[in-house]
DNA sequence: CGTTCACTGGGCAGGATGTCCAGTGACCTG
DNA sequence: CAGGTCACTGGACATCCTGCCCAGTGAACG
């Protein structure tokens, strides 16, 4: 479960290089191709990587607008209205969170006009009550993993690997 | 800018089959292997493939607990704000809002006890005027774009590919 | 009508992959 | 302490893919 540094360092060596092979992998690590292999695999079987899905940018695509909206449900109608959402192709992403009957969504848009559209699709919905939305005009911090990757290899383990980092 | 079906086919296929190669890509796509090996290369300089960098389930290594923050910030003190959430591990993504001197964090951490620890280090710093913590209890979306890729891929282009998807 | 562009289908050398195997050292356990 | 398990090494092999090149075709456009 916890990664070891070596896991840490083929993580970090995939982000910065992800079309790179396990040949490859194994000579930057200094060990050898087998051994890259069964790290590889094993972090793939544990779930600490999901896979290698390409990361598809919405404003390429021609969504350049992104929101975060707010929802309260009246209660029961959590399980339809996450039905209901699912459907909405401008829905990345949907949490439930603390807060009964709160719900917070991840929305694009092709332009703020559009988006009137998009939450009117998404809140235009009985079992919600109230919506509040917040556009996002910048994004200092794209998603990312590598800093709590880096963390949790020097927490967890003790050794793992010898030498430093590539 | 915009894709056609066979791109969205493409992204379709690498989402479904991330460590498939341009060869077995052309074969089921149907097209020769130049032709799948040329979109794939204009996706990505189009940006509109980022990368393939490995998807990092945060539970996996470790950070079971995610949470979204909600920040009021001192006029003025935006950038050392962003300055200072880039610093911490645990913040996985931020996002400057409507709504004057807001922002809007993901965070992860070990267990609810450690997301206070994670809050503390986050607010505590002098342009944070307040904040408020949502805790996630379910995703019921997690973090997709194939939707999307579908609607984009049909809404923009005539054609593009004559036989329907594989 | 000539040009440009995307696509096809083919060929080639180099390299990577998947899959074996024997040997070694660390660690745990009876 | 002996035996077993486990991770890793280093090497081998056939198969397959990659990057690269090329000639030819058909459609769109000026």
């Amino acid at each position: 479960m916890a990664i070891d540094r070596l896991d840490g360092r083929i993580i970090l060596l995939l982000a910065r290089e992800p079309r790179i092979g396990v040949l490859e992998m194994s000579r930057r690590l200094g060990v050898a191709r087998g051994t890259a292999q069964a790290r590889l695999d094993r972090l793939q079987s544990n779930g600490v990587i999901r896979g290698f899905g390409p990361q598809v940018d919405p404003a390429a695509l021609g969504y350049p607008v992104t929101a975060f909206a707010t929802l309260e449900i009246r209660q029961g109608q959590g399980a339809d209205v996450r039905a209901h959402l699912a459907t909405v192709p401008e829905v990345l992403e949907l949490h439930t969170t603390t807060g009964s009957g709160d719900m917070l969504c991840r929305l694009v848009a092709r332009s703020n006009a559009d988006l009137q559209r998009v939450i009117d699709r998404v809140v235009g919905f009985d079992g919600i009550v109230r919506a509040a939305t917040a556009i996002v005009m910048e994004n200092p911090v794209p998603l990312r993993i590598i800093p709590l990757v880096e963390q949790a290899a020097l927490l967890e383990p003790p050794g793992g690997d010898p030498d430093g980092p590539d």
